[in-house]
DNA sequence: GCTCTACCTTT
DNA sequence: AAGGTAGAG
């Protein structure tokens, strides 16, 4: 979603997939343009959980949570297209929202003319030259970019999308694979975009969060893969299922508020 | 299995 | 220091 806008009425706007979507909610109601309802309401994952009844579960579970909802109640995990999710958490790493929103415009500039339509297609990402996007502030990432689309073109048709659905662990097994995409962003791209509504990506934030309120034995320890895989099977043992879901609005809470 | 380091740029 | 990854030791 970093490539969104909020305008001064409220209308969020942007691309999924096919469709540019504009959405707005005022109070119970969201109004929607550029899709018919099944897929807004697919895409806000409207039909899939009761989000109201997960968070009273949590609120009773863990004080923290309670907090944290208090100050953002109603944050939703959404169904993101695959590929734009792939590529945008390939630009991630170690950068701050804004420049990720500015390196994803550039991207799709690069590639179709128009840093806010419609994502590009695998096609157009092959155009893609790692010189130029190194000029648009890319950085390292440049590369990686440049070889995942590569690596990408290679597999089947809607490759990505067929991961939908499919174990985590699966996910994760595929996702790494790629140049640039290890455990944390395997995660983001699961949870964000696969319906892997257990995945809990942990950065440095939610690291910090899990050493102490969820998991003291690692308090002393440093974020190693192998104290990756505690620090989330700590977070999925407290709340479950939907994990993902409740490790958003703590993060929110954490780094974005 | 863990630590250290380089990788680009912006604030 | 920022919502990491990958290679070397």
């Amino acid at each position: 979603m970093f490539r969104w806008q909020l305008d001064e009425e409220g209308w969020c706007m942007g691309a999924v997939g096919e469709h540019v979507l504009r959405l707005r909610q005022q109070g119970r109601l969201v109004e929607f343009t550029g899709a018919d309802e099944s897929f807004v309401r697919s895409f806000l994952r409207l039909d899939d959980l009761s989000l109201t009844e997960q968070a009273r579960r949590w609120c009773a579970l863990d004080p923290l949570f309670a907090k944290a909802w208090e100050g953002q109640s109603g944050l939703r995990i959404l169904r993101q297209d695959p590929q734009e999710c792939f590529f945008s958490f390939l630009c991630a790493a170690v950068a701050p929202i804004a420049r990720i929103r500015k390196m994803l415009e550039a991207v799709c500039d690069e590639a179709t003319g128009d840093p806010f339509g419609q994502f590009p297609t695998l096609e157009q990402l092959l155009t893609l030259r790692e010189s130029r996007l190194r000029e648009r502030g890319l950085g390292f990432r440049a590369e990686r970019v440049v070889l995942a689309a590569r690596k990408l073109a290679e597999k089947p048709e809607s490759w990505l999308e067929s991961l939908r659905g499919r174990p985590l662990v699966e996910i994760e097994a595929e996702l790494t694979q790629f140049p640039g995409i290890g455990r944390k962003i395997a995660d983001c791209i699961a949870l964000f975009s696969l319906d892997a509504d257990s995945a809990v990506p942990v950065d440095t934030h939610i690291w910090r969060i899990t050493k102490t309120h969820y998991a003291p034995e690692l308090s002393a320890l440093s974020l190693t893969p192998a104290n990756y895989e505690r620090a989330s099977a700590a977070f999925q043992r407290k709340f479950g299922p939907y994990a993902g879901w409740a490790q958003q609005t703590l993060f929110y809470q954490q780094a974005v508020k």
